[in-house]
DNA sequence: TATTGTTATACTCTATAACTATA
DNA sequence: TATAGTTATAGAGTATAACAATA
């Protein structure tokens, strides 16, 4: 079986650099008394405000039992809040506080900042470059439509 | 307050891409029976065999009493045996078994077959360049000499 | 019955603190 | 006392399964 001759696996890198980012940059967050989860929930819903669960956790990459785990955190840290849909009273509709507001914009600065020491060093071309790669990654990961078999449907 | 001009933060790209790549990346590894932090235990290994357990917790970069977590796991799976240095019999030397070596051949199987899927439509100069950006970015968030006050000793 | 969300429970990875055994 | 490792415990993030409320 040929073995690609390219020196350390790549997914040994990526994975490598993954947690050495992500750590750092949930510290960044949690400095500013933010959380990964916390930080991509509230982004979700400033995208689009007065969303349901169902589409919070989808756009987050969740699902809903974790979800109500961070929004019963969040809504007791007066982030957010829950009420019925008038329309239709399964849904929940979920929507930022002014202290959520307040909390958005903190973590999103934190954000802004860690992605100017992540740049450090990276003319623009190159951060375009990345950011191609980057999602190139994220689609061969995704996709499923290359021959192999790897029998898994997306949990 | 200035702001980068740039699209969509890169911090969080980087996030979305390094918890979907670890994601595709650890269920891998599981189909084969591993995990991320077994392959990482199993390939510190191999680079320096009889290895004690503070230099082991060291290159994978988790705690002491994490490492024991995890050989706890891996030893009662028969991949490695521990046993007491006789010239300092505080010190646990950690080797692997015969079981141990072709788990980490499987393993090594699977992330090379996961590489090849990740590297799929990128050129080689892509993955150097890649390579080389990913480098970049761990330095950029690892180092603390920037000026700026992360009162973080690297924990 | 189907859909939305919650509760109960558990798993994985990680950590800190207190302990044991050596030195 | 200092060092190597283990045990006890906990916390964060995630998941599945069973449930309640609504349609």
């Amino acid at each position: 079986m040929p073995v690609p001759p390219s020196g350390p696996p790549l997914g040994l890198q990526l994975a490598e650099t993954a947690r050495t980012v992500s750590r750092a940059f949930d510290e960044a967050l949690s400095t500013v008394g933010g959380s990964r989860p916390a930080w991509q929930i509230l982004m979700a819903l400033k995208n689009r405000p007065t969303a349901n669960q169902r589409e919070l956790a989808t756009a987050v990459g969740i699902r809903g039992a974790t979800l109500t785990h961070h929004l019963d955190a969040m809504e007791s840290d007066g982030l957010l809040t829950r009420r019925r849909d008038p329309n239709n009273r399964r849904v929940h509709l979920v929507e930022l506080t002014e202290r959520g507001e307040r909390s958005f914009h903190t973590m999103r600065e934190a954000a802004v900042a860690f992605d100017q020491r992540l740049r450090r060093g990276l003319p623009p071309e190159e951060i375009e470059r990345l950011s191609e790669l980057l999602a190139r990654l994220r689609d061969n990961v995704t996709d499923e439509e290359d021959g192999t078999d790897h029998s898994t449907n997306r949990h």
